[in-house]
DNA sequence: GCCGTTTTCGGCCCGACTGTTTTCAGTCG
């Protein structure tokens, strides 16, 4: 997939127009056309191919012409064009916190800057002295954003996000001048990866929580202060954003800071046209020069207003937009999957490969939260890093899960198997053994540098195998190490309807694939799915959490997901051998 | 550059904070 390429090139075209100083709905054209792409799903070769790239909407008659270029040739000339007057390494500048387009322009224009390091260079001569509207504290500005910027500040994945807004979120909460507290930003929308964590607060009392939080022993330092609204920066380099408004407001300020960017913007145009007006403080009537609030208490009462069904905040995004702002009538949302309906997990390791715990214990763990049953899917005999399970000890892990089997009430332990697919797209087990398994999860965990026919011939190949049940971690991605292999997504799709095998949605942090785009176009192609933790250890259980996030921002209902089923449902449900 | 139950031309979301300014531009979300 070369979406990320395309992503990746439209941007860049839109900050160097910025720091051209190109109309700036120009340059937004271009920002939104890449978030369109983003929450595509579907692989855009295909898109171009089939001369559909036009119907998505923010991509007009020259982007689509750009991107078609680029598929072609891998290069735009236009492109080229722009990077002869405003160099590509200015993009490094724009990374700046402080230093936005204008100041990059101002540097390259006045003093030859072109790169980071010239900037660094620039400082410490001396050079910016003296530039229009660039006094001591700006320049102080600008060398602490470039000292962040070399130190690295990554988008980290949900689950780091999540404990440290969690740690925060438990400190402030003991205050009693907070009345209500709640995360927002990509993070309440649970994005796969978060840059800043943003948490908002109700309180009567917004200096004192201001101060209590400036304080607190996780900062390192504060970027910015204000009555409301604070930032800070912990000494893991995370950023934190803090609000505080009046109960009142609540709503609103929740619905506002929880985003996205484009979501808040669909909604002010809605607004627009039906004569209101939507900002941080509520939603109001608008006419002539008069304003009426309608509504800011709750984000129900704010979409109520605004004439639309609540929209939950995993669904704020890109992906599924059509669907969400159709152009006639309203939204129809689906009863999204939650956390509560899932009965199992059927990806999870134990001491027969790489996990940290027995079988006896897992169960126990998974038990404890409620499910009525655990495949303990180990690593196949030829991933021998990981501990492959040899034939001759699947035996004795048979055997130990039937006698462990007999023990348990309510509760039934899946003989599974993560079975590896080789890099010639065979399977590990023979037939004969992968049908003594309760459950077969089958992944790609070498030759990632494939072809993309070779890689998609070999998963679709594990497809076709009537013992195999699910794809695990399909895309191979390692969110921050690693893109996932090159792989057509719409054929695996197809092959995965026609054989009834399942796409797994692998919770764990650090993959979180498929991710929320994926599970949204492959559930347009009439995919079943399944949950799972690939849990390593008891207390990974507990990441069930985020795939459960990630199904719900790719629209899915329980319905779409196969360990949302009593344990008969889902055996009846696997594909029959 | 994109788009159309206000429009094929003329619009395109809204506000806080900072640092520099005597009223605002730049940056950020």
């Amino acid at each position: 997939m070369k979406n990320k390429e395309v992503v990746d090139l439209l941007n860049r075209f839109g900050t160097l127009l910025e720091i051209k100083g190109d109309i700036f709905f120009k340059v937004r054209a271009y920002y939104k056309a890449a978030e369109a792409i983003e929450a595509l799903g579907e692989d855009i070769e295909h898109v171009a191919k089939e001369n559909r790239l036009r119907e998505i909407p923010g991509i007009g008659a020259e982007i689509d012409a750009k991107i078609k270029e680029f598929l072609a040739t891998g290069k735009v000339r236009a492109y080229q064009e722009l990077t002869k007057e405003v160099p590509e390494s200015l993009l490094e500048l724009v990374e700046i916190p402080s230093v936005g387009p204008k100041k990059a322009k101002m540097f390259f224009d006045k003093l030859g800057v072109r790169s980071r390091e010239d900037l660094a260079d620039a400082l410490a001569k001396g050079k910016l002295d003296g530039l229009p509207g660039l006094k001591e504290k700006a320049i102080q500005n600008i060398i602490k954003g470039l000292k962040l910027v070399q130190e690295g500040h990554e988008r980290m994945n949900l689950g780091v996000a999540t404990a440290t807004a969690e740690l925060i979120i438990e400190d402030l909460s003991k205050l009693p001048e907070v009345k209500d507290i709640s995360t927002a930003g990509s993070l309440r929308r649970q994005r796969e990866t978060i840059r800043d964590i943003d948490i908002l607060i109700v309180s009567p009392k917004p200096q004192k929580v201001m101060e209590h939080f400036l304080k607190l022993p996780a900062v390192k330092s504060v970027n910015a202060h204000g009555e409301t609204k604070s930032s800070i920066l912990t000494h893991e380099g995370v950023q934190v954003d803090l609000r505080v408004v009046e109960p009142s407001q609540w709503g609103a300020a929740l619905l506002y800071f929880t985003g996205s960017k484009n979501f808040n913007v669909k909604i002010r145009q809605i607004a627009i046209r039906k004569k209101m007006k939507v900002s941080e403080y509520g939603v109001f009537k608008v006419s002539g020069s008069r304003e009426t609030l309608l509504a800011s208490k709750t984000e129900t009462a704010c979409f109520k207003a605004l004439g639309l069904p609540y929209i939950p905040p995993e669904l704020r995004e890109d992906i599924g937009e059509a669907e969400l702002f159709p152009a006639k009538g309203a939204p129809n949302i689906p009863k999204l999957i939650e956390l509560s309906d899932i009965k199992g997990d059927l990806h999870v390791h134990s001491q027969y490969s790489d996990g940290h715990n027995t079988i006896a214990e897992m169960a126990a763990a998974a038990q404890k939260r409620g499910y009525e049953y655990l495949a303990i899917s180990d690593h196949s005999a030829k991933l021998k890093v990981a501990g492959g399970v040899s034939p001759q000890d699947l035996i004795k892990k048979k055997k130990e899960i039937e006698t462990l089997n007999a023990k348990l009430k309510g509760f039934r332990v899946l003989f599974g198997t993560e079975l590896e697919i080789d890099t010639e797209g065979n399977l590990d087990y023979n037939d004969k053994i992968l049908s003594e398994f309760d459950f077969v999860v089958a992944s790609v965990h070498s030759g990632f540098e494939q072809s993309r026919e070779k890689i998609t011939r070999r998963i679709i190949n594990a497809c076709r195998n009537k013992h195999v049940h699910a794809i695990g971690h399909p895309t191979g991605r390692h969110i921050g190490k690693r893109e996932g292999y090159d792989l057509d997504l719409k054929e695996v799709c197809k092959a995965a309807v026609d054989t009834g095998t399942l796409l797994e949605i692998n919770s764990f942090p650090i993959r979180l694939d498929l991710d929320s785009a994926n599970i949204y176009f492959a559930r347009s192609m009439g995919v079943k799915f399944t949950i799972n933790t690939d849990s390593h250890h008891v207390d990974h259980l507990e990441v069930m959490r985020f795939g459960v996030s990630l199904a719900r921002r790719g629209w899915l209902t329980a319905g779409d997901v196969v360990n949302t089923l009593s344990l008969r449902g889902l055996l009846g449900s696997l594909k029959k051998h």
